[in-house]
DNA sequence: TTCGGGCGTTCGGATTTCCGAACATCGCGG
DNA sequence: CCGCGATGTTCGGAAATCCGAACGCCCGAA
């Protein structure tokens, strides 16, 4: 019943805990266990693979289980939660599921019944199909805005940074539109060497299709006057645009035309950067891994776990496009059948030879450089730096006086 | 706060029963006290007038609270149900919560968080006609001042920020008014790209309706002599102007005529910005989630407690429209059955943006790619990789126990 | 089988860090 | 001149972190 669902299991006792461990790992489910509260957030926030439900005890060492919930909820979405909790009473279980838990069920209880109720909650699996984008809830939400845009027939604006699918997510909208069969004509204004003429002739090629304006920011003025007449006209196509972070300042420097843009932003669907949802990395690697593989001659057996957590805390400036680009090269020129992190992050080999800084060295120079971000953020404003940080001025002064600012 | 309220009591307990109607009598609500189960399946299947809210016991001579609620749930949509009960246990309450209760109440209660309990639940059904606009006091005058200027013929002034309903307020004169039969001809002058064109039209079409004005202020010059010209005439039609923030700036700059606008400003209706009415914001929610949600194909379960909460903390820039919008947008995305907080501000996900990460964040993330870093080197050997950081082997597995690697 | 070493884990105390409460100082404007 | 707010500096206690010392477990070597 339970089988390929991962629970996140929140209890610091230890024989409560292990028994409902146990017994949910034989009935086939994956489970995160953690003690403490803040771990918790931590797990579930950013966790590894998608969390299905949350059984949480209420008594943490280091908080409630309310506290977590209510944490999670500012955020994001949480998962279905079932609290359990032993003195608990009825004001506390009738506020939770106004908060929006999933059940709650007092300790003790029979494992039966529990197992029912927690079965019970888990939504209904099987939706693999149209996530294409990732398992982040972030990715979920992309997914869903753009079945919402392939419905009707709005302008549409994507934005993300560079490498973060903005195309896929074109082509997808016209994919599932009612215009799949008509062209999908792109224009991709910041790779042209002649915007203008890319311009006309994706205008020429799209007829009743999707006309796809990659790089919007990158447009000239003679090229928004066009696009404003063509939207005039009205077209018989339909308009998708993207843009990345360059968007804004081309608008405040009057590079591109207000009111062009508001009319092109009707319906806004944002990429975050991976960075910010770094359980899908993992994700695309895999995905990506799969389908180059099998079309390898030799292929691989598989991706070692260091490799899977390196790439889960790379940064990705370059986002997905970098993955793609680093996994080819990895693929290339891997040299057992396993790809380790060095296969995929080459650069990192060269420090091979000088000694690694001490990890309290590392952890200076890593609050040197964001002490220095907070105070040239606030403008040398101290207490607001120390706001800002999350700790006191006083500490803030200790540290900048120990490192030297 | 409960005036006007009809609100069901079904409660087998002489002296309980007797207390609580009489309670609610003295804050105004028109009280129908049932004893039985049977009785109250009828009162509220078939009630004379809508009811808006049900007080109910569980244990009862001839049945249970329960029993009733889940035969009106078969059969229609119940009011908001409040159980109150001397002996119920979490799990009754968990499963009448589940089943969709408003709230559960152990007996013995304070009278007065009882009584702020129901009124929280209580919602507006349909066109309340009484409080259209809001339950704040600054929402009630607001319709005082409506039904007001729906009495006489003289002109009306709307003075509100964007997105405070002001057209609302002024369809809601019309049609209260004694022209309510006659054409409502409404002038957008903000959003139109030729106002003269678009006030004449409305001048052509009211007849002898009411001609809405809207967005005065951005009324040029030779549309402000037209309008002062039909004032004169005099018109057949009655006359509600709307402006916001910037009429005063366009007075002082003599963008508009001061002697024009005194004509209109005889009976001025100011609409207040939402964030200086707090506990308009939830209703309004409640109000249009409940419109809306009607409409649906899987009706949503309700709106978490969380959610209302930070509707009540925002500060609403756009109003009752940004609102809407916001509503639209979570509804449409929603992955759960309830709506959380962060389908209402999914803005809120991407924090990365404005918010620098706290110093011990930093640190921990520093911390963190230095260990695996370390391990990586090392091949994954722990006491190495300590020796390598210059910490000692159980700090590294603590460490290693935090950052969850 | 025993042995030893790597590893997971706990524990108590030494040490460091963190914070709030002070107090002095330094502009800066009224 | 004073008041006010931000900063520089010190201090003591609370909280965390770190470390060595254990104990038990597992696995491979002897």
């Amino acid at each position: 019943m339970l089988k390929g669902r991962r629970i996140a299991l929140v209890e610091d006792d230890e024989i409560m805990g292990a028994s409902i461990e146990q017994r949910l790992r034989l009935e086939g489910a994956d489970v995160v266990w953690v003690k403490l509260m803040q771990r918790a957030v931590g797990a579930l926030r950013t966790p590894r693979a998608p969390i299905d439900a949350v059984v949480c005890d209420i008594r943490l060492p280091d908080g409630t289980g309310e506290d977590l919930f209510a944490t999670l909820c500012r955020t994001a979405t949480p998962p279905p939660f079932l609290f359990i909790t032993g003195q608990g009473g009825i004001d506390q279980a009738v506020r939770l599921l106004q908060a929006g838990a999933a059940d709650y069920v007092t300790k003790p209880f029979e494992m039966a019944g529990f197992l029912d109720r927690l079965a019970h909650l888990l939504r209904p699996k099987g939706e693999a199909v149209d996530q294409p984008f990732g398992q982040s809830s972030a990715a979920r939400r992309i997914g869903v805005l753009v079945a919402q845009a392939a419905e009707n027939d709005r302008p549409v604006l994507v934005r993300g940074g560079a490498g973060t699918g903005k195309a896929l997510v074109a082509r997808r909208i016209h994919h599932l539109s009612d215009r799949s069969a008509a062209p999908f004509a792109e224009a991709n204004l910041s790779r042209a060497d002649d915007p203008l003429a890319e311009l006309d002739a994706a205008i020429a090629a799209v007829g009743d299709g999707t006309l796809f304006l990659n790089g919007l920011e990158r447009l000239p003025p003679k090229g928004q006057d066009r696009l404003s007449v063509w939207l005039d006209s009205p077209p018989l196509a339909r308009l998708v645009a993207a843009c990345g972070a360059g968007m804004e300042a081309a608008l405040r420097d009057g590079r591109f035309r207000g009111d062009l843009f508001f009319r092109l932003d009707l319906f806004e669907i944002p990429i975050p950067p991976l960075a910010e949802r770094p359980e899908d990395a993992p994700w695309l690697l895999h995905r990506m891994f799969d389908a180059m593989n099998a079309r390898r001659e030799m292929p691989l057996r598989g991706i070692s776990a260091l490799a899977e957590q390196a790439v889960r805390d790379h940064d990705w400036p370059g986002n997905g496009r970098e993955l793609r680009a680093r996994l080819v090269q990895a693929m290339a020129t891997a040299t057992g059948d396993t790809l380790f992190p060095s296969d995929l992050f080459p650069e990192r080999q060269t420090t091979a030879a000088d000694r690694l800084p001490t990890l309290s060295e590392a952890r200076d120079t890593a609050e040197r450089t964001h002490i220095l971000r907070a105070l040239e953020r606030t403008g040398g404003h101290v207490i607001e730096a120390a706001k800002l940080l999350g700790v006191s001025r006083t500490t803030l002064w200790e540290k900048m006086q120990k490192l030297g600012i």
